[in-house]
DNA sequence: AACACCAAGATTGCATACGATTTGCCCAAT
DNA sequence: ATTGGGCAAATCGTATGCAATCTTGGTGTT
């Protein structure tokens, strides 16, 4: 299971971009496995919507659409601010010292110049939705959540006009500072304006017709 | 895949009751289909929390606790409204007939007896919350939603005290009339208060202790 | 009589083999 | 020159075989 993971992350910090072709025998080879074993894993990232099987064609990243784009937006516009809202009534003193570090890390890749430091912030920025979503103890929004984040995660990558900056770090830090005063109302307000300025950052004129555009942006 | 379906329908409307061990040598030849194949069936049923699976053990229809039908109702009443607030944007006067005659099905069945009916019943009721999904029109929360309906109805068939009869009709009909006048803030509260009336009907008291019960259900 | 241990049976986990489908290329015909 | 057909290579879909692990029944000892 390892493997399915060890994709999952280079899929969501962009080392493997959207289009790319993931061939079983390939990923098996790879990962010094068999066939089997790295079908299960496709299967599973198919699942979850970052990849795309095609029948005797093979598995692809997922090259989102603008439409489904606006879905995912959408979707974590209804279910962050609940998950804000479970999450100032469980939170702990503990929980909030583990996110000042984690919005420090945050901080320091982004001072850092360079495509890891890049990487290793849009991860970290993530992580910063998927632990509100631990902390909430609801372990499906969580499962959810882990989907939106990382399909959130290759819209970006496809239709992010600012880079990277998108996530905002400073709003990051309000939801907290709402959270540890308990004000789960206007931590929520936060969250969704958040939500609004990532989805604002993207240009999601929709350049692609069918699905020819397809081969086209996959190359 | 069509493997798959059939065993998620026989899953959700109870004719596999929690518990029961899907074996891959007795799915294969029961669809006579090869271990391959069964078990890709199965791992997809897993990933939708439908089925769970042990190391070395294979694979049981699952066991909800109380504590996961919690969760699964807390995931409703979370979303459920936003997708009823999306429906009533965008409902058409052929989806409210079909609604309609959806209802009517609803009808029928409460009103015949034996088993086939409640099964039936409790079918068409799940769908009368996926048809909703269906026309709010994101697939990705429409997905969600096809996985809380699917496991509160093997929470129901668990935890249900009153049969089938949960799912009120009348209040499924309260809201699609509310639809219908375009007034989204009234359907959204009465699919809360209805969503509260189905966990309302459960008796969920911790009676599971650690997994020594499962085999008991099993039997 | 109860407990512990061991062996046989069964079932999953994984790898490999074979058949089917698609793709890309080459060549011929218009 | 372009288009159409056909052949070969590659890749997926599925079946089956073998090894590893777990369960279960029996047996011996305390």
């Amino acid at each position: 299971m390892a493997i399915r993971e060890t994709l999952r992350n280079a899929i969501i910090d962009r080392r493997l971009a959207p289009g790319t072709k993931l061939s079983e025998s390939e990923v098996g080879s790879l990962f010094d496995v068999s066939r089997t074993v790295a079908r299960a894993a496709l299967q599973m990232l198919a699942f979850e919507g970052l990849v795309k099987t095609e029948r005797n064609r093979g598995a692809f990243v997922s090259n989102p659409s603008p439409e489904e784009a606006r879905q995912i937006f959408a979707s974590r516009r209804l279910i962050e601010p609940g998950i804000v809202a479970a999450a100032v009534e469980r939170i702990t003193p503990e929980d909030i010292a583990k996110f000042r570090r984690q919005l420090d890390e945050e901080q320091r890749y982004l001072n850092e110049r360079g495509p890891a430091a890049r990487r290793a912030e849009i991860k970290a920025s993530g992580d910063f939705h998927l632990m509100l979503a631990s902390v909430a103890g609801n372990v499906i929004l969580q499962r959810f959540m882990d989907e939106l984040v990382a399909r959130s995660s290759l819209v970006i990558a496809l239709y992010g006009r600012s880079g990277v900056s998108s996530c905002g770090h400073s709003e990051h830090t309000a939801v907290l500072d709402a959270l540890e005063k308990g004000d789960g109302e206007r931590a929520a307000k936060l969250m969704i304006h958040h939500i609004d300025h990532i989805e604002a950052d993207l240009d999601l004129q929709l350049k692609q017709g069918s699905g020819l555009k397809d081969a086209l942006s996959l190359a």
